[in-house]
RNA sequence: GCCCCCGUGGCGGAACUGGUAGACGCGCUCGACUCAAAAUCGAGUUCCCAAAAGGAGUGCCGGUUCGAUUCCGGCCGGGGGCACCA
């Protein structure tokens, strides 16, 4: 047996032999039980990163143990291949994005499959092949026939740097979230999907999620948004153009006798009519559009408005009219686009009042002495009683608001409702590399749907990119068609599908994957849900939402009785690296840096390097690391040993030098404790407490191993597996410390599936580690008989012993009253009071 | 501004439902092997005191408890999400 394990050959080798023997290859026939485990697929842009390696490993944990317990594990890998970097490679490099994409595929194919992950390639996937996004040009059109796809007029965020439209989840701070250009607002005609159809169900679905993290179920319940309140129409004192009221949302009806003045937003229709003939007004809107959506901006921006001069009845008391204004910071999209402002409640409101002097009237207080008091520079929005409201008076805020609403619906001039913060889903994007919207437009019969047998609606290959915008609007044949319904000349819709659509139900194809449809119903069912998901926490919102929606809304169509994708949810951190920098302020990459005595410096000037804080790996910082020369260098299991130990998944992974040295030793250590014992051939049974200890051990870490992995504490389950190497490099020779060898070649595999065949090989172990069993805990083996008791005084540890498990009260108290150490700290005198945990502690109050 | 999470050795981090804080790894120190180095192995490594005895110690202040990293209140610091959402 080799003296050191050679990855090199023994990685190729067992992949290899894996791939030779489909041992990953998950059957749909199978009688065992099912696992799906899956990670994000990635985008191929060019080359595999830390970040993937770090995700796919952990996957790849999971899916092996699984096998192990004896799982039929379904783990399939595939590309999220549409999108916007393929194009601007096509800019910059004049190469066609499907070359581009293509090739970047076989790239990541075969450094992936040098990290010996255990994926079932036969259902490997790209959403850019027409065998993919046909099937999902077929489930657009049955969402379109089920009336959960329309087009609208729509104001859009539009990047004029990358010539698309932006979904508003795109724009960050008012700019293009990958061009970081200015958006501008235009109206285009767009695809929209009805997500605010299931917004009830999306909020309520995120309960049964319990395996999720609470950060990510919060985060969507946030953006779904979700308020109860009042909506209400306030009359106009003089009709405007045949208007004579507008709507208003509320979530604090109880507060309606506060009412101040009214507002609607600068968009508000009646605030464009009115600015038909107002010039004063007219600006007053524009300089509303101008203004920044920046968070600086925001904090900052004053709450300003433009009083129309007309008056609104309050719903309560006709002959109470209120000022209307147009105000900056009521928004047209969300509610109804109008309000009315209670200066005592809401602090914008308050900030508004004061700058134009309107009444602030206390309408809630926490006390009876509070009423009197009068609102300062801080409105009033804890609980409390009615106030200054007339009949309402004396009734909390909860009562107040039911009052108010069956009030209003009793006299039909409002409605308890609810509003949503989520919005449709806009998925049209004037992009070529993205699946076509398969709808052709006719001037006779409008919009109308590609014939399920013309499907796929291909993407043309010859385009060219050397104008901005979108090459399929220029494109002389492809947009040309006969209206299937008139059969009259008519055009194509140019606009392809968001890439999250893409993303959205991947998974579900990966179940099932027949040639004729997008997939079979009862094959799908059988797999999913998915039992794990994993992957980065920037998709917390938008792609598991809409993924979340998709099986929804397949439900809902008849296509899927699934109710929620990803039943258990993980969140991995990012891999960080340090950053360098040179004096003259050049980022530095980790190869151009070298230590000299106690720092850094750089390698070509030998100018000292300023080091920062770990940061996520980034080209603009040039801290990445890439993994290809690091699993040259070291083998797979190392990487992904490495990928596993010390932090905690959910948190970032700082990648340095040592970690992976000592990943290394820690991947020769093992090998060498397998080729021992093969020298030793040692069977026999010592008998003695040592080999006992050392089973227990064995057992104790058998249980936790699992128990973690099954966590997904996987850096606790390496620790657990160095507690068992150092135990067992601490025993002699003998039958009890070969069986800990083999466990633990078990128990590491999947963690270091390379090195644990080979070990297993070595040791002469029959079949393939990946096809073994995980050991099992013997119970009887994973309580000590003996357990060492802390002895405090007055809660402070003074002296520790041994007893028996399970010994009674009393005679732990004794044990420890017999303490030459507690006798002197005592001096003599008894306890005033003993507390016994059994097998834990005894403290002694004195 | 609102909501959420996190603060433990030189570093990454352990610590089950309140019960011996610092498992495990990295780094460092000393030692063994070696002509030497690498690799490997052994010992040590929270801080204070020369050491023992002892004391302090999980961001800070306070509380509950026989006992608090863990529970409660208030600060300070870091991170994340949303954001003029009525």
């Amino acid at each position: 047996m080799a003296a050191r394990f050679n990855p090199l050959e023994a990685d190729a080798h067992w992949q290899k032999v894996w791939e030779d023997r489909g041992t990953f290859h998950a059957s749909d026939s199978s009688a065992r039980p099912r696992s799906y485990v899956l990670e994000m697929f990635p985008y191929p842009s060019g080359r595999i990163h830390m970040g993937h390696v770090r995700n796919y490993t952990m996957g790849d944990v999971l899916a092996r143990y699984r096998r192990m317990n004896g799982f039929e594990v379904l783990h399939p890998m595939g590309w999220d291949a549409f999108g916007m970097p393929a194009e601007n490679a096509a800019m910059e490099k004049k190469v066609h994005p499907g070359v581009w994409t293509w090739s970047n595929i076989d790239t990541m194919r075969a450094q992936l499959k040098r990290l010996g992950f255990a994926l079932d390639w036969s259902r490997e996937l790209a959403t850019c092949d027409p065998s993919y996004y046909g099937h999902e040009q077929a489930l657009f059109l049955d969402l379109f026939d089920a009336g959960l796809v329309y087009r609208k007029q729509s104001e859009v965020n539009w990047d004029p740097v990358d010539m698309t439209v932006l979904a508003n989840e795109q724009v960050i701070d008012g700019r293009g979230w990958r061009s970081g250009a200015l958006v501008e607002r235009r109206k285009l005609s767009q695809w929209f999907l009805k997500i605010t159809d299931f917004a009830d169900e999306l909020l309520e679905g995120l309960s049964e999620l319990d395996q999720w993290p609470d950060k990510v179920r919060l985060m969507q319940e946030n953006w779904i948004g979700k308020s109860r309140g009042l909506k209400f129409r306030f009359g106009l004192e003089a009709p405007l153009e045949g208007i004579d009221s507008f709507e208003v949302f509320t979530t604090r009806p109880d507060t309606i006798c506060g009412a101040a003045f009214a507002a609607i937003a600068p968009d508000h229709s009646i605030a464009l009519a009115l600015a038909e003939h107002d010039p004063d007004l007219a600006a007053f809107v524009a300089e509303c559009r101008k203004g920044g959506t920046t968070a600086a901006e925001l904090e900052t921006a004053e709450k300003k408005g433009f009083d129309t001069g007309l008056k609104v009845h309050h719903p309560l008391d006709a002959a109470w009219k209120l000022p209307l204004y147009v105000a900056n910071f009521v928004l047209m999209d969300y509610g109804t686009g109008a309000i009315f402002g209670c200066p005592a409640h809401d602090q914008r409101d308050l900030e508004f009042a004061r700058k134009y002097g309107l009444p602030v009237t206390r309408v809630v207080a926490g006390s009876p002495e509070e009423a009197a008091e009068p609102i300062g520079d801080e409105a009033y929005t804890g609980p409390g009683r009615l106030v200054n409201s007339g009949e309402l008076d004396g009734l909390t805020g909860e009562e107040g608001m039911r009052a108010v609403i069956a009030r209003a619906e009793e006299e039909d001039w409002g409605e308890g409702t609810t509003v949503w913060r989520l919005r449709d889903w806009g998925v049209s994007r004037q992009r070529y590399w993205g699946t076509p919207i398969p709808i052709i437009h006719c001037e006779a019969c409008g919009p109308v749907p590609v014939p399920r047998e013309e499907l796929p609606v291909v993407l043309p290959d010859d385009v060219g990119f050397d104008q901005p915008g979108n090459p399929l609007d220029r494109h002389p044949t492809w947009t040309k068609v006969d209206c299937p319904s008139c059969g009259g000349s008519a055009r194509r819709e140019t606009d392809t599908l968001d890439t999250f659509v893409d993303s959205s139900w991947y998974f579900i194809r990966f179940a099932s994957q027949p040639k004729d449809r997008p997939f079979d119903r009862a094959e799908a069912e059988r797999w999913l849900p998915v039992g794990q998901y994993i992957g980065g926490v920037e998709h917390a919102i938008l792609h598991l939402l809409y993924a979340r929606f998709w099986t929804r809304a397949l439900r809902r169509i008849g296509r899927l009785d699934i109710e929620e994708p990803f039943m258990g949810l993980f969140t991995q951190g990012m891999v960080t690296h340090e950053t360098y920098r040179a004096p003259d302020g050049r980022w530095l990459s980790p190869d151009e840096v070298e230590p000299l005595d106690d720092r850094l410096i750089e390698s070509a000037t030998g100018e000292p390097v300023d080091v920062g804080r770990p940061q996520a790996m980034s080209k603009s910082k040039r801290n990445g690391i890439d993994p290809e020369p690091i699993v040259d260098q070291y083998g797979a299991d190392a990487v992904r040993w490495f990928m596993l130990s010390d932090s905690p998944p959910e948190r970032d992974l700082a990648w340095n030098e040592d970690g992976i040295e000592g990943a290394w030793r820690f991947v020769q250590r093992l090998w060498r404790l397998a080729s021992e014992e093969e020298g030793h051939g040692a069977s026999t049974w010592l008998g003695g407490d040592e080999d006992e200890a050392l089973q227990r051990k064995l057992h104790q870490m058998i249980a936790a191993v699992g128990a973690n992995i099954e966590a997904l504490a996987f850096n606790k389950a390496v620790a657990n597996l160095y507690e068992l190497a150092n135990a067992i490099e601490k025993a002699a020779p003998s039958a009890a410390r070969r069986e800990a060898v083999e466990a633990m070649v078990l128990l590491a595999a999947p963690m270091v599936p390379h090195l644990a065949e080979q070990a297993w090989a070595a040791m002469g172990g029959a079949g393939l580690v990946a096809d073994a069993a995980w050991p099992e805990a013997d119970p009887a083996l994973l309580a000590e008989d003996q357990v060492t008791i802390a002895v405090q005084v007055n809660g402070k540890l003074r002296d520790t012993l041994t007893a028996p498990k399970g010994a009674p009260k009393e005679r732990l108290e004794e044990m420890a009253l017999a303490s030459e150490k507690i006798g002197r700290i005592l001096e003599g005198k008894p306890p005033r009071k003993v507390i016994v945990v059994p097998d834990r502690l005894v403290n002694l109050v004195a």
